[in-house]
Formats: structure tokens, sequence, C-alpha cells
RNA sequence: GCCCCCAUCGUCUAGGGGACUAGGACGUAGCCCUUUCAAGGCUAAGACCGGGGUUCGAAUCCCCGUGGGGGUACCA
């Protein structure tokens, strides 16, 4: 039996990132037993459908490098592979459920069951539907039809004895059958709910293994009956930990994006990461390693060499908060894998963002000296500043005095001449030049004040790429142009 | 309220009865290096939620608390 896995996201809007990660483990774990990942649009909410979700759905997937093999767009045949394209279905197997006995018409209104929920409420009752309708005769069930506009069909569930979940992660969850509500299969639109609709997917798609979200587990024990109701195989379970807000206080919400309380940054959409300057590599990664992890004491792995190491036995059951630092740690890590070619290619667009102009070849030229500076690719723009427009360049002469140099001014303006006289302009003859020069002018001997006297009347920035590469960078006009005007300031 | 899940440094985690003076990583602090800022190197602080059992022996097994999370929709 090949292993066929699917994740089936909502198209509410975007791609949530703990959303990402359950798609993760379910494509580490096809692709690992050579099985198929399923792409499955579960849309059968109308009221929370989000024009456009489906392509952020997809455009999350893609950027982070998980593939499906059947999906809306791509087909398979096991398709269509959005629920609201396969109603009859649903509608089919509900009326058969109705005939078999397991299930039944509920014509209760929202506001009679309103009602009921209060009334449960106020005297502290268990909350849930309590069946009026299951007990309804045929008579009476016929009158109801004539009287009501619409009803629901609900399934009949047993309402003694125990069901069993098996869990991959946690193992064997009893449940008492009392304590499931007779749920809605089919709503009065027509549409089935969400348990309706994946048990039959799931089936008619024949998916293996249901790796889902923690917050589906207390909902198993339905679908079970729903699979024994219908007479089908059970496919495996395995309920994923959720991902919890940093703060520690619920689960993840799109809510909580921008700043926390203690000022971390918190990124809650997949395009949320992509904005920041985050790698899908990295990305992948950091999420791999929450509820997971690599072994070894690995922090920093590649796909490639995780899918064979990844067991769902090994997952930590346990609900985490996303280390959030440690991202940017590792994203800086993968970054300085770069080549300088990738790196210039793969700033531009958030230099571009930031409307800074730099040259492709300064970009280039700079793009080995700030490589270990960056955490993101956004750093980029406040540290390449001093490339772009000149007006940005407004250096101030108290910055341009150091202690241990007697005579700035001078020290700049032999450094100018220095400058103006190379042969060649290059990182090696600035870098020969200017720290034989640097000696000569510091009280001590050392270049090292010089140099940093130096960056700083070349890029007017107090942080920014080393000197000799900055002024490369920059070409050999706009630096003693720069010079002249701390000489003018200085003077 | 009722039901379910979970519990190791601040955070992500290793650990599945003796190998634990509880390991790693991020973060934090200090030092070194240094051309600012980084990166890198070294060092430090930092955890088994509590209480009962079981056992010669529990971070590891069981029970009870406590805490956190989830569910209890014609949402998924």
């Amino acid at each position: 039996m090949t292993v066929r896995v699917r994740f089936a996201p909502s198209p509410t809007g975007y791609l949530h990132i703990g959303g990402a990660r359950t798609a993760l483990f379910n494509w580490m774990f096809a692709r690992k037993h050579g099985g198929k990942f399923i792409l499955r649009i579960e849309d059968t909410d109308q009221k929370r459908y989000v024009e456009g979700a489906v392509e952020a759905i997809k455009d999350g997937l893609t950027w982070l490098g998980i593939d499906w093999d059947e999906g809306p767009d791509k087909g398979g045949s096991f398709g269509p592979y959005v629920q609201t394209m396969r109603s009859s279905l649903y509608l089919t197997w509900a009326n058969r459920l109705l005939d078999m006995g397991h299930a039944y018409k509920c014509f209760c209104s929202a506001e009679e069951l309103d009602e009921m929920r209060k009334e449960q409420t106020e005297k502290k009752l268990p909350l849930g539907y309590d069946r009026r309708c299951r007990i309804l005769t045929e008579e009476e069930i016929k009158k109801r039809e004539n009287e009501t506009d619409g009803f629901v069909i609900r399934f009949k569930m047993p309402m003694d004895g125990t069901t069993v979940v098996k869990d991959m992660i946690r193992g064997e969850i009893p449940y008492e059958n009392k304590q499931i509500n007779d749920a809605v299969l089919l709503k009065s639109d027509g549409l089935p709910t969400y348990h309706l609709a994946n048990v039959i997917d799931d089936h008619f798609m024949e998916i293996t293994h249901i790796m889902r979200a923690d917050e589906w587990i207390n909902t198993a024990p339905l679908h079970i009956h729903l699979y024994q109701a219908f007479g089908w195989d059970m496919p495996d379970y395995a309920h994923l930990p959720l991902v919890m807000n940093p703060s520690g206080k619920g689960k993840l919400s799109k809510r909580s994006q921008g700043f926390d309380d203690s000022g971390t940054e918190v990124l809650v959409r997949v395009d949320e990461f992509e904005k920041a300057g985050m790698l899908p590599e990295a990305v992948v990664n950091f999420l791999a390693n929450v509820g997971w992890n690599f072994g070894e004491d690995q922090e920093k792995f590649t796909m490639e060499e995780a899918i064979p190491k990844f067991n769902l036995e090994d997952i930590n059951p346990a609900p985490s908060q996303l280390p959030y630092s440690k991202l940017d740690w590792l994203n800086s890590k993968y970054i300085q894998e770069m080549s300088d070619a990738d790196l210039a290619k793969a700033l531009k667009p958030y230099l571009d963002a930031e409307g800074l102009e730099v040259t492709d070849e300064a970009l280039l030229a700079i793009v080995p000296a700030m490589k270990v500076r960056l955490k993101r690719l956004t750093d980029g723009e406040e540290m390449l500043q001093f490339l772009s427009k000149d007006e940005v360049f407004a250096p101030e002469a108290e910055k341009l005095a150091h202690k241990k140099i007697a005579d700035p001014l001078n020290a700049i303006m032999k450094a100018r001449d220095l400058i103006a006289g190379l042969a060649e302009f290059s990182v090696e003859t600035l870098s020969a030049g200017l720290s034989a020069l640097g000696e000569k002018v510091t009280d001590n001997e050392k270049a090292g004040p010089f140099l940093g006297l130096m960056r700083y009347a070349v890029t007017g920035q107090p942080v920014s790429p080393p000197l000799y590469e900055s002024a490369f960078a920059l070409g050999k006009e706009s630096t003693l142009e720069r010079l002249d005007r701390c000489i003018e300031l200085l003077k």
C-alpha cells in the first residue's frame, strides 16, 4: 500500500505558519515513504471564503519548497480537489446514512439552539446539542418538513460505550461516546461540514495517514464512527501539537501579528516571513525543528537530510511557541552560505522595495563584505544607503574627530591624495596604501582608529561594511568626492 | 461547567529505570579577536511543576494535585 497523505486547508485568506508546519510534516512523511502528498481545498464554509486565498496557499507552499503530487491545479485521478466541486458526493452519502439509520434530520433553528445553549450555561449543564430531533416520530418529521424552511442532517452517535482513538503520537485515547455530540454532517445550505467531507474525501482519495492539528483530536471519535457507519477502513491518525503564541497564551493566530509585549516580532503568515527577509530554506529548517528534531544535536540541515530521519513517533506531543530568535540565527547562517551572486540577486527586490538605487556592479562588489552582517535580506538596505543617493551622505564634523588621531583633517587629506594617486583602484591597493598610511597618522602607530575614521568619512554611516570594500563599491570618483566634502567640513 | 491533550534551562529541544555532576541550540552576560557593526573563538549563568507511590535505583513507570493548551458551532 502506498502512503497517501494530504494537507487540507480552508481558503480563508493566507497560509498560516502553523498550517505550513502541518503541511511540511505531511510532505516529509510522504517523501520519506515514497508516497503521495495531496493538496485539497476545504471550502465548504462559503461565509469564510476569501477571494485569492487558494492562490495564497499555493504560493506559500511553493515558496517553502513543498510540492504536491495531486491538487486543484495539478489534477490527479482522485479529483476534483476542491470540496465545493464534490458537493453531490457528500449529499449522496449523507442520504445513505439517513437511509441506514445512522443519521437524522434536525429542524432546530439557530435561535432555538442559542436558547438551548443559554439554558445549558445557566444550569451549568454540559454544553452541546440535546438530540431533541433524534427522537422525532415519522409523523412529526413529515410535519416539520412542511412547516420548517430547511433542516440539517445530524449523525446518530452511540449513546453508550467507548471509542478508542489510536494516535500515532499519543497512543490510545478512550472517549465515552455519550460525550460526543450528534454533529451536523450536512448543513441547511446542502454543503457538508468538515466532519462529513473529510471522511468521505479521505476515503475516496485513499488517504492512508491523517496528520492534522491537535485541535481535531476530540472529533476523532466521531470520525471513527462515521467510517464504521459507512463500512470503510480507517486511516491512521497522528495529531500534531499546536503552535502557540510567543507569549504562550493561546494558539498562534493572525491577531498575534506585529510585535508582542516583549518587543519580539511575531510573524504569522508565510508571506510575512518572506517580506521580513527570510529564506525559505531557513524557514523550513526552523519549522522542522519545532515539535520534531533532527537529532545528533544538529540544528541546521536540509530537507534532503531530514526526510530519511523523519518519524511520526518522534514528534513531541507538547504544544510549542515559535523560537523566532532562532530563525534569525538560522537565516543568517543560510545567507552566509549563499554565493555572492545569488545573494546580490536575492537582495535586489528588498532594496528596490525601499527605493534604494544601487547598481548591480556596486552591489556585487559590496556583497562579500556585508554578507556576514546580514540576519535578514531586509537588513541590507540600511547598510547600503551610503551606496545610493549622495544626498544621504551627511557626515558630522564631531564624528570625524578621533582622540588617537591628532590631526584628522590632515589624515583625511593625505588619504585623499593617496587614493587619487592610486594607479589601480581595488580592495587590495586600498588596503595596502591606507593601512600603511594609518600607522603613520595614529598616536600609537596602529591603523585601526584611522581606518574607522575613514570608514565614516567615506560612508557617512556609523554602521556599514568595512572601509576598503565600501570605498571600492562606491568607486574612485565618489570616494574622492566624499573625502573632499569631509575636508571642507573640517576646514 | 463537562471532555480531551500536554508538562526538562527564558525559548526550541536531547533524554524512553542505572551511561545524568541532566546534553545541544537560540537568546542573555563576560572575555578574546578586530577597521565601526557583525561574524568567529572561549567562558558563565540557566531546567527535570508539586506530592505520593512502584523499584535496590526514577527526569524517565503509576496515581493525585497544580499549571498550560485544545474542544464543547449549520467554522474548519
